[in-house]
DNA sequence: TTTACCTGTTAAAATTGGTAAAAATGCGGT
DNA sequence: ACCGCATTTTTACCAATTTTAACAGGTAAA
């Protein structure tokens, strides 16, 4: 079996100490990194499966560390924040972070996210098609079937559906789905957003008043399950 | 059996010496260290179950070396402190201490908060679901039925329950609360936590004017029972 | 007693998310 | 160009929740 590698850019030695044993006893492969600069550069040569990144960093912002390793680093990136700082995370899931984790956080936490970013990794590979619970989705054709009957979207709701698909699981905030769909400049008609999550859920929900599919994350945007 | 560790940190030589003895004879394993910097250190290397930390530390502040180890270290810490000295242990207990203790101790009282420590460190594992009295919590379904029926709360008094359930028996200061469920920034914001304490009160007490659950302690905060 | 402070209560104001429908837009067919 | 249609955008409104503000009672110090 081979391991899986993660790379951790954290500047406190005492939590690379602590995630090396932690990591490395789960049977992971770890490379460490004591700044954003040295992250970048491990990231490229080592080509990891996933990467734990200190938002805190001092020498960069961690941002802007999170920003750079996504124009072409596309696996999982788990952020660690400091205590609820909304912002942060916010920023974070903006700049293309997978998931996050507030610290101090319990290691049976750490590694069910790491395993499941993980498989999100290869679940995420090219594929024109998917099934998603009761509803089917075909990419290239741009259709969707709900146990079994074509539903009928428009292109807006299909690209909608997509994008959420494409991130199952994660929370997706308003600005990063109105950037995604409608472009840059349309980042504050979350109201756009609104009537389409509407007009989705009639289409895609069995049962429309408790949505099981797009849930509401109140104050940050959605999360499709 | 394997015995649990604990790291006492404390620069007097005689209550090294004398609580060694007490918590070895107790079938404890016991890790000393002098100074905050070697307790840190120490920490990150046997990661113990439970650590004893003494505020008035020399070389560093204690409160510093609580914060430190807090942004990683999870399991209890409990503080001790010289007689009451009510400052230091507010303080304490919002930079994260499980419980104090003033010096000078009975051993029979440090013995018995150890064991509650310890054993609170093992529930707070896996558990998606706990029972309290006539309350009854599923923590990922955010649900709470009080006497099998299901209350309805809000987001907001849901993650208040459930961070006063996360802490049963500890007092948690205004601060600490406000911080952990309006994020830093909004630690000034009293009156938001006497509203939300009001309406929790009111969905959870069974007698409203002489509430059982969520007791105010003056000048301090609040704490479950 | 007066004063200050802490706590609790209540209700109004502001914010957020959701719904329905009207108005505007874009596009193929004639 | 014009019409009809599907779709998107805008507008108005509702409901739930959170935040703000005003006030009332109790207690301890001055």
């Amino acid at each position: 079996m081979n391991k899986e590698t993660i790379l951790l850019i954290d500047d406190e030695q005492q939590i690379r100490k602590l995630l090396e044993i932690t990591l490395s006893s789960n049977n992971y492969k770890v490379i460490l990194a004591e700044s954003g600069k040295e992250g970048i550069l491990l990231a490229a040569n080592h080509s990891p499966d996933l990467i734990l990144l200190d938002i805190g960093l001092p020498d960069v912002n961690g941002q802007e560390v999170l920003k750079q390793l996504r124009t072409w680093f596309n696996k999982a990136i788990i952020v660690l924040s400091v205590q609820n700082n909304e912002t942060d995370i916010v920023t974070a899931l903006d700049n293309g972070a997978t998931d996050y984790l507030t610290k101090p956080f319990r290691t049976a936490e750490l590694l069910a996210r790491i395993r499941s970013a993980i498989r999100k990794n290869q679940h995420e590979n090219h594929k024109s098609c998917t099934e998603f619970g009761n509803l089917q989705i075909d990419f290239t054709a741009h259709t969707v079937k709900k146990n079994g009957e074509i539903l009928k979207l428009t292109t807006t709701e299909f690209n909608l559906l997509a994008l959420f698909i494409k991130n199952e699981g994660r929370v997706l905030t308003h600005q990063f789905i109105l950037k995604e769909i409608w472009g840059v400049g349309h980042q504050t008609d979350t109201q756009y957003l609104r009537v389409f999550v509407g007009t989705l859920r009639k289409k895609i929900e069995d049962n429309y008043n408790s949505p099981k599919h797009i849930i509401t994350e109140s104050g940050v945007g959605y999360r499709f399950t």
